[in-house]
DNA sequence: CTAAAACCTGACTTTTGGGTCAAGTTTTTT
DNA sequence: AAAAAACTTGACCCAAAAGTCAGGTTTTAG
């Protein structure tokens, strides 16, 4: 089967992704796209009917890492390890995937435009699931009285901003590439701070 | 004097800052933003001469209020004090100037191709400040050892999603828009978790 | 080996949107 | 009141970028 047109096709979204995410939608051509990866402009369209249909692809692309994110809050009954282990991952998912998470920023920045509906609803369920459970661990004692949905706000940007303000990130620490050091110290000042910042800060080392 | 043309200047600035918080600056014709204020586009070419030069008006517009944000670590000699004052300062430029809050996002997103190399210079001198002053606060035992310039990166994050990612600030909270209540619980939330998170939460009232 | 299917691309068309301009109208100055 | 200055705008121009396609080459199936 055509090994050959998945290969491509994957070769051309990498490269989408990474403009996209430098450029956003508009500000991105096509050709730019192809020449990245010395593709004359009309292969392009061989493998995608339109840009919007690229960017669609591009978009859909980051919403299995997306959604997973939230699993700690599933996969432990205790604030300590559910939040140590969703800073984690989440500073992971910056790391490993700045271009998706830029995409998707910009899209956030400018109201959703290309957000289909599916997406949205299972996003705000997440969301749903994981202030239930930290407002049960409130109600049990187990954290301080939080407001649980300001709470993720918080995480969501801290996290976030090492990809998608990475820029900036560079700029104060005076680096070319955000080093591995760089994303542990993130984590670790994350981590001290919220937990302690929620009242569980003594409970459970590792 | 021309009081009618720094009037007329100011409508369209504020039209355009809109225009581009919203879509970019690839993405804003300006057409809308003369369609937005019932006014030719030639009449824009008037008052701007370029889109680039309405769309560097538009930053500077921006750039006294964000400056404004650091006086806190200047005025007090406690990180209580200080941090508080700094996240409501914070917070409130996010509701007063959600758009060009936005629009300075966007800039830092694509990697800051419009941004003059003064105010880049600016703002890494006041994050030098800032972070010294917390250093001088951790060694003189006030609060905990935080890394001071990812400390910075989280409330930076932390009180800009509310206007940059308000579209998903909106979702979450089920509102058409962010209210005053809204604004003061992220707020409250921020600083309970902040201060106690640095180790100053129980030092000094208001 | 050959025919069909898949793939490739230079040259083209079409659309979009930034920017201009000449011919006005209104406001200000003297 | 008249001349100058400031303002206004419909119609136009043009470059850039999306999208198309005919006629090619390569790969695959039988």
């Amino acid at each position: 089967m055509s090994r050959i047109r998945d290969q491509k096709k994957n070769v051309i979204l990498n490269a989408a992704c990474e403009e996209f995410a430098n450029n956003g939608y508009a500000g991105t051509k096509i050709v730019d796209i192809a020449n990245k990866i010395h593709l004359p402009k009309a292969n392009i369209y061989y493998y995608f009917e339109s840009k919007q249909v690229l960017y669609r692809h591009v978009l859909d692309s980051f919403i299995q890492p997306l959604l997973m994110a939230t699993a700690p809050f599933d996969q432990y009954d205790h604030p300590a390890e559910a939040l140590t282990d969703y800073i984690k991952l989440k500073i992971e998912i910056s790391k490993n995937h700045p271009n998706a998470s830029k995409v998707f920023a910009n899209e956030i920045l400018h109201g959703a435009p290309h957000f289909p509906a599916d997406i949205v609803e299972k996003l705000t369920q997440q969301t749903s699931r994981a202030t239930e459970k930290l407002q049960q661990w409130i109600d049990r004692g187990l954290m301080d009285d939080i407001n649980p949905l300001h709470l993720l706000f918080s995480l969501w940007a801290s996290t976030q901003t090492y990809a998608d303000f990475n820029w900036q990130i560079k700029l104060h620490l005076k680096t070319e590439r955000i080093s591995d050091q760089n994303y542990s110290d993130a984590t670790d000042t994350l981590i001290k701070v919220i937990l302690k910042g929620c009242g569980v800060a003594a409970q459970v080392a590792k």
